[in-house]
DNA sequence: TCTGGGGTCCTAGGACCC
DNA sequence: TCTGGGGTCCTAGGACCC
């Protein structure tokens, strides 16, 4: 620790998987090796993981699908729809890897980790990145790279550098002050950690163009019109590591599943089983993270991209005691749905919103004991979890949520599961 | 025909209290 | 009847991330 209280000793690699959806399904996929291949968000709407085909094509992140189908097909390409639980458990052996590499690992996201490297004896730091990129490759085929620095905002800098410089090998370790500030010269200011579109546009106003501008410019100005987030990262950009490598993952403070149906919906009813089906989902991952929810929200949609009458709106209530009861949260999720619902509207999007999430334990007795049924309750959730859990998510489902699912989204372009789904399994001939 | 989903953190402003 | 200032709590909305 320094006067400022922050430590200036740390070295944190951040490592990141390259394309990751893709470099999934090439993994799987041999005849994907070579061709510009994109896969699509939810839906089949944006594209919104890219080859370096792709990029090349100059088809930018989060382009509808449908417009560039038929660019990406005369250039002998491949759309694919997004398969979640392949990138899941392709996500897990990764993550499984790094933890070889060093005892603190943040998760991230599903294809970036922070290792914590301070105090572990290592000579070379890039061919350290190096020796991890070709172990995670041998052991699960994911290509990465990987940057090294002494806070998370410089070592994303530096991965964003071993990532498009084809001399640094995939591994690239900032620590000397030359070398940072020459790197820092080359990274747009809107490519920084925690900048995004707005604050890029004012900082350029400002004349503040790449990373070593904006880690040089006058802190009382930042303060000023980027509030402590903005002075944060430049604390960080100067070396000193204001945000610590978190191990345990957070449980999550709210918890939304949304999403738009694979056509318009009309129907209460379909929207009812749409509802009941996000709660589910909802409560299911509440009971994992072992929390309750004080408050649920419900909201509605028509397609902002259609002309016609636009119906926006939520409405939402206390869970008192604070639940994570399935059939009572669908009950009530229902009875919003019935008042927010309105006739004649072309639906597109449904969604429900947990708020207000305590840990069980944290639950006043005095709610248990009033509802002394709670017991019962939690322990038929934890069976159907459990049985979810063995023979494949809605083995075990409420009926409200439908059957046949006719409002579900489109996955035309969907790959098989292979390594989620025994029948699924690639097979050697 | 066709445009994603799921999070966190911070601030401003209103309501309320003393 | 009219009045000030300061504190806290809550919510909505904006900005960011992947």
């Amino acid at each position: 620790m320094d006067s400022t209280g922050l430590s200036n000793k740390e070295i944190i690699a951040l490592v990141d998987c390259n394309n990751f959806y893709v470099s999934c399904e090439r993994v799987f996929n041999p005849k994907l090796a070579k061709v510009p291949v994109a896969v699509l968000s939810n839906n089949d709407g944006c594209i919104v993981s890219r080859s370096n085909e792709i990029k090349a094509l100059k088809i930018p992140m989060g382009a509808p699908g449908f417009k560039q189908e038929a660019f990406i097909h005369k250039h002998g390409g491949v759309l694919l729809s997004s398969n979640y639980a392949l990138y899941g458990d392709m996500s897990a052996r990764v993550m499984n890897v790094l933890s070889m590499f060093s005892p603190d690992v943040e998760i991230y996201s599903i294809d970036e980790a922070f290792l914590n490297l301070s105090g572990l004896m290592i000579q070379d730091y890039e061919e350290w990145g190096r020796q991890l990129k070709r172990t995670v490759f041998r052991w699960t085929g994911i290509p990465v790279s990987v940057g090294i620095s002494r806070s998370k905002t410089l070592a994303k800098c530096a991965n964003h550098h071993a990532k498009r410089v084809l001399g640094f090998k995939g591994s690239l370790a900032l620590l000397d002050e030359t070398r940072i500030a020459k790197a820092l010269q080359r990274i747009d200011v809107g490519d920084v950690w925690g900048i995004g579109r707005q604050y890029q546009k004012f900082l350029k106003q400002n004349k503040i163009e790449n990373a070593l501008q904006l880690r040089d410019a006058d802190d009382k100005f930042i303060d000023h019109y980027m509030t402590v987030v903005g002075h944060k990262t430049i604390l960080e950009l100067r070396g000193y590591s204001c945000v610590g490598i978190d191990e345990a993952p957070q449980s999550k403070k709210s918890i939304v599943t949304s999403k738009s149906f694979g056509r318009q919906v009309t129907d209460q009813s379909e929207l009812a089983e749409a509802v009941s089906t996000y709660v589910t989902r909802s409560a299911e991952k509440l009971r994992a993270q072992k929390s309750v929810a004080g408050h649920l929200m419900v909201f509605l949609s028509t397609n902002r991209f259609k002309e016609g009458p636009q119906y926006n709106n939520s409405l939402s209530t206390t869970l008192f005691p604070p639940t994570a009861y399935t059939p009572d949260m669908i009950r009530i999720a229902l009875q919003l749905l019935d008042d927010l619902y309105l006739e004649g509207f072309e639906y597109k999007k449904a969604g429900v919103m947990l708020a207000d999430i305590m840990s069980e334990g944290d639950v006043p007795l005095s709610f248990i004991e009033a509802n002394y049924l709670d017991d019962r309750r939690s322990r038929l959730m934890q069976a159907v979890d459990r049985l979810n859990k063995a023979h494949g998510r809605d083995t075990v489902t409420v009926a409200s949520s439908g059957v046949k699912k006719e409002w579900e989204m489109r996955r035309a372009k969907l790959s098989p599961r292979f390594t989620t789904s025994w029948n699924e399994i690639p097979k050697v001939k």
